[in-house]
DNA sequence: CCGATATAGTTGCGATAGCAATCATTGTCT
DNA sequence: AGACAATGATTGCTATCGCAACTATATCGG
C-alpha cells in the first residue's frame, strides 16, 4: 500500500489541532457554566436567536446544530424545562413542531453571549494574528466544502 | 457592559472551525468503522504504540488522551476485551497498573494507520496549501500554550 | 378516494465519559 | 513506627447522543 505520510509539518498540525479542540472545547464550556449552561445550550439558543421570529422547525434546528432528530428531541428537554424555549406545534402542518425562543431564553442569550464572546477571543481569537484567522476560516471552510460535496 | 464583538472576519473563523470540525471527526470516525475501531481506541493505540516498550501508567495514558482517569478505565475495556491492549500491574508501585500494546494491537494499528493517514490527507491536509497548514498548525500551538498557562 | 411512500418527531436501547466517592498503596512528617 | 496526606485506579451514578424502531401526518400515483 503506497500511502502517503504526513510530513512533520502536516502531523504538527493535525496533532495539535485536533489535542488542542478539546480543551479549547472544555474551557470555553467551562466559561458557560455559570449562566447554567452547555456549550449544546447556548448554541441552541444562539440558532434560535437568529431564526426569522426566533423559532425553527424541530428538524432544520436539529441539522444546524448537527444532532440528530433524537439528539435534539432529548437536549430540548433541558432548556424546555428551563422554559427558555418553547414548543409550538405547527398548525399548517400536524407534523411539525417549532422550537421557539421565549423571552426568559433570550435574556438569558443576552446576558451570556457577551461572556462568551468574550471568551472566544481570550481562548483563541486574541491570540492569533489577523493572518492565521483569514488562514484558519479559509481551511475549515475548504474542509467543509470537501465534506459536503462528499457525501451528495 | 462594553464588550468587544467579535469582526465579520474573526466570527467566520469561529464559527466555521466549530462547525466543521464536528463533521469532519464524525467522517474520520466513519473511516475507522471497518477496522472494529473508533477515534478513541485508534488514539489510545497509537499513543501506546509511540511509548517506550509500547505501554504506558494509566493516568499517563489519560492525560495524553485527554480522559479522566474513569474515562479510561472504560475505555481500556474495550480494547481489553478484544485483545489489542493488556493490563499489566507494576511490581515497583503497588498502585499502579501499565496498558500495554499487544502483538495484536500493533498489528491492527499497523492496518488501519495507513488507512487513518490517508482519511486525514483526503479531508483535510491536501485539501490546504502549505501555507495554511503552517497557520492551523501555529494557531493551534498558540491556543494550547495558552490553555496549558491559564490553568496553572 | 385509497394505498404506498415520504417526512417529522419521539422512544427504547446502548455506548461514551465526567464527577464524586471509594479503596489500595505509597510517601512524608514528627 | 504511626498518623496523615498524596497518588493511582475503579465503581456508581448521571447526562449526552446516535441508531433503529415506531407513530403520526402529509403527499403522490392511479
Amino acid at each position: 500500500m503506497a500511502t502517503q505520510w504526513l510530513s512533520p509539518a502536516e502531523m504538527a498540525a493535525w496533532r495539535t489541532y485536533i489535542e488542542t479542540t478539546g480543551d479549547l472545547m472544555r474551557a470555553i464550556e467551562k466559561d458557560l457554566a455559570p449562566f447554567g449552561l452547555d456549550r449544546g445550550d447556548y448554541q441552541l439558543l444562539a440558532m434560535l436567536s437568529e431564526a426569522p421570529d426566533q423559532r425553527l422547525r424541530m428538524c432544520d434546528l436539529a441539522d444546524s446544530l448537527r444532532l440528530t432528530r433524537s439528539g435534539l428531541t432529548r437536549r430540548m428537554e433541558g432548556v424546555l424545562k428551563k422554559k427558555l424555549v418553547a414548543r409550538v406545534q405547527s398548525e399548517d402542518d400536524g407534523r411539525v413542531a417549532f422550537a421557539h425562543l421565549t423571552p426568559k431564553g433570550f435574556d438569558l442569550l443576552k446576558t451570556a453571549a457577551p461572556q462568551h464572546l468574550d471568551s472566544v477571543r481570550r481562548l483563541m481569537i486574541d491570540l492569533l494574528s489577523p493572518a492565521e484567522i483569514k488562514a484558519v476560516a479559509s481551511a475549515f471552510k475548504k474542509i467543509s466544502a470537501n465534506l459536503a460535496e462528499q457525501q451528495s
